[in-house]
DNA sequence: CTGAAAGCGCTAACAG
DNA sequence: CTGTTAGCGCTTTCAG
């Protein structure tokens, strides 16, 4: 089946007109006298024509249309991050193309391959807890390629990044968690090679730091997939709970609930060990365990980030001056 | 900024040979000889060509896209639908364009417009709750584009449909509260103009009838956004005290935390006030207040509904016959 | 087996 | 102010 819709060239035939008359009237261009345009608008409007935007893409070398790639929309902070992006990219007129990793370094390749192939204009990426090797990235950027890092950004990379202040907003649950009396504070958190694990475990150190509590690398514990698959969490925790911990700081939305899951059906004393984490849940309020959130300006990120893409996409010029945004993040206490 | 790549004359020229050559030897066509076919095809991976989707698009006049609408991603249900129709689009090469309607009609309508005239091969679409009017779908569909409902579908519309079994869902649901022994049940739903409300509304009357309890329409609260905004579902519950009830079944995942975040401020007997609704929440057992939950098929249900959405797209010649596809609905129990 | 040429729908020099 | 024409990158007759 074939779906067929009007044309400038039906419209040029209606009205004994040629195609770029047409063209010109229906974008406005000054060449064209005010009565023509609007013969040509009024029956534009009558047979409800749409400009078909393939044939425009092909002739401006642009889509009007941009990436997001994320490891998971059913998570909280991505699915508002995105919404931020949807509020910029609606009114600028941008098509988003959404798509997912589930955190693996291959279908984040392949979705940047089929998205750069289906020509958008531009890309917004928040990296895969699995990915290491973003040399693709890099040979995309430099033949012209814009693409804007948001939350999990790479070290070394020539372009805009929004992030939140990580190391802020550990410093600060990790603090609360201290002023509650807890000494013995486990770290749970994602991948190794994510720029938020690092800066977040950097903020908890420093911390322990300023209260004096020595550090336990024994306490922190990895999970390389940031929470996707629940056993990881479950080995992380068998673990912690042999060198023993009274609070717990962990570094993600899917880490939190998959180690709430955990605690629910255990005996030990877990349910006692008071928990602080990033989170941008609506629904920790509603949860047993009280959880202290650390919340992320996810909107606004998004928002941030689709504006400085679009800045890329649209400059005239290359950009090579490029700055990271830092938001604030806000902690939200539950005790 | 533009963004180049090689294109079908680069290789042509490269190889001297004709672009029409250089076509059929990367569609594997069988006019090409074996060696010709190689060199161009070593040739094309040397440099990495990627053959350009939008020209290839108004020759053939697809997309190779298919949309999706649906009122929130950050909608559990939703979001696990969206990965369902991910799983398949991926598979048959389809790229998948995700918009929001926020349960707005107006930006519903826009979102089909704008897809459409951005020239996608099919939709999938759940409606909004606000909306009424779908006549200009009608028209679509009888222009020749396919669509398929899922969720929440319309009445007389000829194509196909994949929903679950509501009111099955909704007596299970009902039926379970009744067997703990509540007889006042109050019914909290969404919009009167969606297909999910009148079905499970039909379902809590069914049950109640079946244990001879009398229908009280006092006990059944609609709300016009689906508790997209809380303050319609704090009016609910107000008006619902008034009446006095034991037990609730709600209709859908916001109505519930909704319902739960006003609960958990009230100082009103509501705490004991036994729950059961729609969600497909993955943390509702993680909540203080027990809430049974009836879960949807929703991954399965969004790989069906782009099968059928393909089967229609690649159809040779219309299809008259449709039919709406019942998934079953799951009961968790939570006591 | 390969090439020349037309055309998908639209835009934009260039002419008039 | 309007029309002619070429061309975006690709596919596809139609010739050879």
């Amino acid at each position: 089946m074939k779906f067929e819709n009007y044309t400038i060239k039906d419209i040029a035939k209606a009205l004994n007109l040629s195609t770029s008359t047409i063209s010109r009237a229906l974008r406005d261009s000054y060449e064209i006298s005010p009565e023509t345009k609007k013969v040509v608008l009024e029956y534009a409007e009558k047979i409800n024509y749409r400009a078909n935007p393939i044939a425009r893409s092909l002739k401006e070398r642009r889509s009007h249309s941009i990436g997001i790639i994320v490891s998971e929309i059913a998570n909280n902070f991505f699915s508002q991050v995105i919404n931020g992006v949807e509020s910029i990219a609606y009114d600028k007129d941008f098509q988003i193309i959404i798509s997912q990793t589930h955190e693996s370094s291959e279908r984040e390749r392949l979705n940047v391959e089929y998205m750069t192939s289906r020509s958008i204009d531009g890309l917004l990426i928040a990296l895969s807890s699995e990915t290491e090797d973003i040399s693709y990235l890099h040979k995309l950027k430099d033949r012209g390629f814009p693409i804007v890092f948001f939350d999990r950004i790479p070290q070394q990379f020539d372009t805009y990044k929004v992030i939140v202040n990580n190391q802020q907003g550990a410093y600060d649950a990790t603090q609360h968690l201290i002023k509650q009396g807890k000494h013995r504070i486990a770290h749970l958190t994602s991948s190794k090679s994510l720029s938020i694990t690092k800066d977040r475990l950097d903020g908890y150190k420093k911390a322990l730091m300023a209260n004096h509590i020595e550090f336990d690398p024994r306490l922190v514990k990895y999970c390389q997939y940031g929470g996707l698959h629940l056993d990881e969490i479950q080995k992380s925790i068998e673990e912690l709970v042999q060198v023993d911990f009274d609070a717990i700081f962990i570094s993600g939305d899917k880490l939190t609930t998959g180690y709430l899951h955990i605690v629910q059906g255990s005996n030990f004393k877990l349910q006692e060990v008071a928990i602080a984490g990033f989170t941008n849940s609506n629904v920790v309020d509603l949860f047993t365990s009280k959880v202290t959130a650390i919340r992320q300006p996810a909107f606004e990120m998004g928002k941030i980030a689709t504006e400085l893409l679009i800045k890329l996409i649209e400059a005239k010029h290359p950009i090579t001056e490029f700055e990271t945004q830092i938001l604030p993040t806000e902690l939200i206490k539950n005790d």
